[in-house]
DNA sequence: CTTGACCATGGAGTATGGTCAAAGGTGTAT
DNA sequence: ATACACCTTTGACCATACTCCATGGTCAAG
């Protein structure tokens, strides 16, 4: 189908290397969905919804052993499961910011740092 | 001072291992307050309340370079700058709340990839 | 004065999460 | 056909944050 995507092509859309999609696949988080006949790693578009959401739950401090996990509930069939997971991602988003604006404030504190002994306050 | 304690009294008060004391006090983290005849590190007992922060810290994502940069802002003689911390540390407690949920979230999540796939709902 | 718990240093080893490099095959444009 | 970008695998290497080990000194109790 010419909507399957090289390992590069992938690596692209999604923003990480190549080299760390292997990586992922190393440890079961993410499978192509085949194999051109030169071998060559296809993977359908949904993948890069999959690398994304692995980078945002390792940003909240998922592990890749926890994310592994998530995904395989993500898989699942049963309804509850999904709703759970829905539930789920919506907290994690949250949590996000919240990390998001701890780390926007760590950085005004590396500033402050350098600023604070003589200088005025930034903030 | 009979108010000093030795790394491993430190270790114990603060739920730590004496390496991971030795290990910060070679990143420059912490620093014992002097050493005994023998050479013993001797720590006074705010040395407690900063491994707890250490831990709080490291928690929330930061590292221990960004942890050291945190430690010496607090040390500033700076009122401003100890005011900025202050408001900082308030705003790493709401963080860590936000994360613990998270987690415990994950938690019950591991639970359910187990009791999904045909039991009752857990939760 | 010896035993056992504690301390010191230095260096090696571990887990996680990548990242890079070597050696070689593929695919396409000129 | 040959350059060039891309793909393959295997395996080494890196940073972070510990953790353990070997070797040897210290100290309090019996």
């Amino acid at each position: 189908m010419m909507n399957d995507l090289t390992i590069g092509q992938l690596a692209k859309e999604s923003n990480v290397r190549t080299d760390t999609i292997r990586y992922y696949e190393q440890l079961g988080i993410i499978n192509p969905e085949g194999r051109s006949n030169a071998g060559y790693r296809l993977y359908g578009p949904e993948s890069i919804r999959t690398i994304k959401f692995i980078r945002r739950a390792k940003n909240l401090g998922f592990t890749l052993a926890e994310i592994k996990v998530l995904l395989s509930l993500k898989a699942s069939q049963t309804a509850t499961c999904r709703d759970m997971l829905e539930r789920t991602e919506a907290k994690i988003v949250e949590a996000k910011e919240n990390m998001r604006h701890l780390n926007d404030m760590h950085d005004v504190l590396e500033k402050l740092s350098e600023a604070c002994p003589g200088g005025d306050m930034p903030l």
